[in-house]
DNA sequence: GGGACGTTTCGGCGCCCGCCGAACCGTCCC
DNA sequence: GGGACGGTTCGGCGGGCGCCGAAACGTCCC
């Protein structure tokens, strides 16, 4: 597949909002994609076919259900890369943005608050929450940004008391990068992606430090969770 | 301007071979562009203008001619992004490859032999003379690979003595990663990029230990560049 | 001034692609 | 079995976009 194909993909609206909504990490049906993007069921379908073809989704067929997530984290870095690339605010997928509607029911605004308070962004974590950690992460000394975000031998020992592991090729060579920044959307700040975000993220999840709420990308903090943050990482949430 | 938009801008295989083409770093004219990419001159400036409005490439008029090149490292960087995600050989600007046409003329094939021996990527040292020194970097600790490419205390220490100097925001959140890996088209191998590897080439090409040959991208190490070579960094090359 | 040349603007053509609705297929559940 | 529902396939429509050639504009050089 040449530039021009793999550019093809994303360069439709319909796909594209299939991508930054399967951003969040999870994987949506595709009636779903179809409503979140405001076309027919079969218009969803043929571009899920294209995008599974290009490699940039993976599908999962259960029952009468098509579940379709994005390929890989790369496949995430790619389109976060692109979206950074301009993000004058009011991109679908974005921040509430001045000058796009206003939310029109409180359904939708509820669920932008909690989205805003904490997320998932592909498979690490984001909002105030993701910023917050990233933050204290880095004042402690577990990352350093000095020549680009690295992890320090401090924050490797960290790991290792919490008793997470990285991923044995996680660094090398055209592997994952540990330490990713990634700009979120919502604070306009950098949070922490690569294999070391991930890795808090899904340590969250599987210690319910964390649970998603309902089936979007919002997370709600517990009270284990208050707890974990506040002796691994000095961090104290505001109440929301 | 949204994900689609800009995807679309590289959607095209007359815009994207323009891309690739410019990733030598160099500045192009448009009529080059236009012959490389085998389309009519009015074709070319229609797909400049609308490159050059989505922020991708910067002008500059001389006289009667209109030179353009990649907008920034930023836009490098995406565009090699976007490539090496999909890396069948045979893609156009990439290696002679399996299945591509052979080089139908002389003066084509010594051309990409010159390019196979040394070139320059967008704006860092490419071809076996890049692979080379990335390695002869990596063997002397100038650069680690644990937990993605960092540059050392060495390494910094190694550009002080070599009187060159890293930008100052270099590898701060947001700004041009200090090292960054780029996979060699014609060696398939990394290679170094980043404010590092543009240093680098920066100063091999002040210094005059690399020149240009011909308008292309193609180099030639000079007798002083081997000289360079060996005292700084232990690289014995072979002969052409 | 005049000719060569690089570039741009404008019409016009043709194709590709995204969209939908209708019909159909499978799965799930009563 | 039968109905509801999610997904897919197919035909057809419309718009956008890439292409070219012709004509015009600027610059450079004789």
């Amino acid at each position: 597949m040449s530039l021009a194909r793999l550019a093809a993909l994303l360069a439709d609206t319909t796909r594209a909002a299939f991508c930054t909504a399967l951003l969040d990490g999870r994987a949506w049906t595709a009636g779903e994609l179809a409503r979140h993007a405001g076309v027919a069921p079969s218009t969803a379908s043929e571009h899920l076919s294209r995008l599974i073809d290009g490699g940039l989704l993976a599908e999962e067929r259960q029952g009468r259900h098509r579940y379709v997530r994005l390929a890989g984290p790369e496949v995430a870095t790619l389109i976060e890369d692109l979206s950074s690339f301009t993000p004058p605010a009011g991109t679908p997928g974005g921040p509430p943005a001045a000058g796009s509607p206003a939310p029109r029911s409180l359904r939708e605004s509820t669920r932008l608050s909690a989205e805003a308070r904490a997320r998932t962004c592909y498979d690490h974590l984001a909002g105030r929450l993701g910023v917050t950690v990233g933050d204290a992460v880095l004042a402690r000394g577990l990352v350093t940004e000095e020549d680009g975000p690295t992890l320090t031998a401090r924050g490797r020992a960290w790991l290792t008391d919490l008793g997470a592991e990285l991923p044995p090729r996680a660094g090398r060579a055209g592997a994952r990068p540990v330490v990713r920044t990634c700009l979120d959307w919502t604070e306009r700040r950098n949070h922490l992606g690569g294999a070391f975000g991930a890795l808090l993220c899904r340590t969250a999840l599987d210690r319910s430090w964390v649970e998603r709420i309902g089936t979007g990308r919002a997370l709600r903090v517990t009270p284990d969770g208050e707890r974990a943050l506040r002796e691994l990482l000095g961090v104290e949430l505001l109440p929301a």
